[in-house]
DNA sequence: CGTACTTTTGAATCGCATCAAATCTGGTGG
DNA sequence: CCACCAGATTTGATGCGATTCAAAAGTACG
């Protein structure tokens, strides 16, 4: 396996020990493959490499809920400690992941002071992500939404969308129709500058 | 101090190791005295023992959100390894709170193998916790959001409400008067049992 | 007893979801 | 190269439900 161009796309990946690569497999997945399903005892961790995977529950009706959307990095992170899964994984497009043996995996943890330490600012990174999230959430207005993320999200108030708008509704909380609306309207009000995937807030001459 | 009664208060803090208790300051604080403000530098974490602390900003409005709401336990975990804090800490009423040195609380994660085993998992649940919390918020009917809260942080599909009405509204993202109406509706159509602050989905006979 | 806060109900409004449909896009295979 | 298809993007019309503003009643606490 080629660990050097791995920790390229995926900085993460550098504090993984050597005891812990050579167990490592590197494995495609096909779009709408399932890694785990909600119940299966938590034999691996999975690391997205490309491509996209989505961690998802379905409610009483079977409509689906994504818990997470990851295009790179660690999933479900909160599993290592749980005995099982308490939702699916599933590819939402075609791509690799990183598929290491738990037991191994929390072993290392315990061996290796720099592994421990990433782990842990990763662990505290998501936290930090996740209430961002809820925040952007509570807010109950598209544009507070949109302009929330762009602030939060972005550096100097632009980002470089690197999803589909339909992709972007759906982690804003909103349907597709209501961002498109909404992101026209502040582009038409001068609120923001549209430009393909870039979107920027505007600067007011003042 | 009195670690054996602040342990059974809060389990969590079992794994403090001795050296850190040293260090460790039991400070009462009134309702709405401030720990810590945005921006702030991370001298300390602190542990809530009892009364009740939010971690909140502000937007543009100046309408206050609150990204937590602790009862017990660490707050501003990710801050860890922050060199600021990105939000305020106020005390929503009045309580206690633990206070450990920052640099100290940094050592003895490295140098204690339970109490990081312990912070670890603390920051797993966290996040599992932040994900069912997102989960929730983007169900956009009231009711619908009730009912996750139920299902997810109760018991049976039971809950003994430990917090007013008017903030548990907050937690939702709805207004408390969305809340009292959608409680009622959903007595009245026998979805919910309702007793004061004692919460269950009905039985229905079958 | 009075004050502050929560709980409750009412009425009006606004914004988002929903359903529908047309256009555009990228990718596949003939 | 073109036909075709799936999915994303865009626009329109409608209805519902949450917010908002307002006010009254209940409750805890000093």
């Amino acid at each position: 396996m080629d660990w050097q161009a791995l920790i390229e796309s995926q900085p993460a990946l550098a504090s993984i020990p050597p005891a812990l690569r050579l167990v490592t497999e590197h494995r495609k997945i096909k779009a709408g493959e399932t890694l785990f399903r909600i119940g299966d005892r938590v034999q691996s961790m999975f690391c997205v490499i490309t491509g996209e995977v989505r961690l998802i529950r379905h409610d009483q009706h079977g409509a689906q809920i994504v818990l997470q959307r990851s295009r790179g990095g660690f999933i479900a992170e909160a599993s290592l400690g749980s005995k099982a899964y308490h939702c699916d994984a599933v590819a939402a497009e075609a791509g690799s992941v990183l598929r290491f043996p738990a037991r191994k995996f929390r072993a290392s943890l315990d061996e290796d002071a720099l592994f421990r330490d990433a782990w842990i600012s990763h662990l505290a990174s998501e936290v930090r992500k996740l209430r961002a999230q809820c925040e952007r959430l509570s807010l109950n207005s598209a544009a507070e939404r949109i302009i929330h993320y762009m602030e939060s999200e972005g550096k100097v108030g632009a980002i470089n969308l690197n999803q589909s708008r339909k992709a972007w509704a759906a982690e804003l909380g909103l349907t597709h129709e209501t961002l498109y609306r909404t992101l026209r309207r502040l582009q038409d009000d001068g609120t923001l500058d549209i430009d393909g995937a870039r979107i920027a807030i505007a600067h007011t001459v003042s």
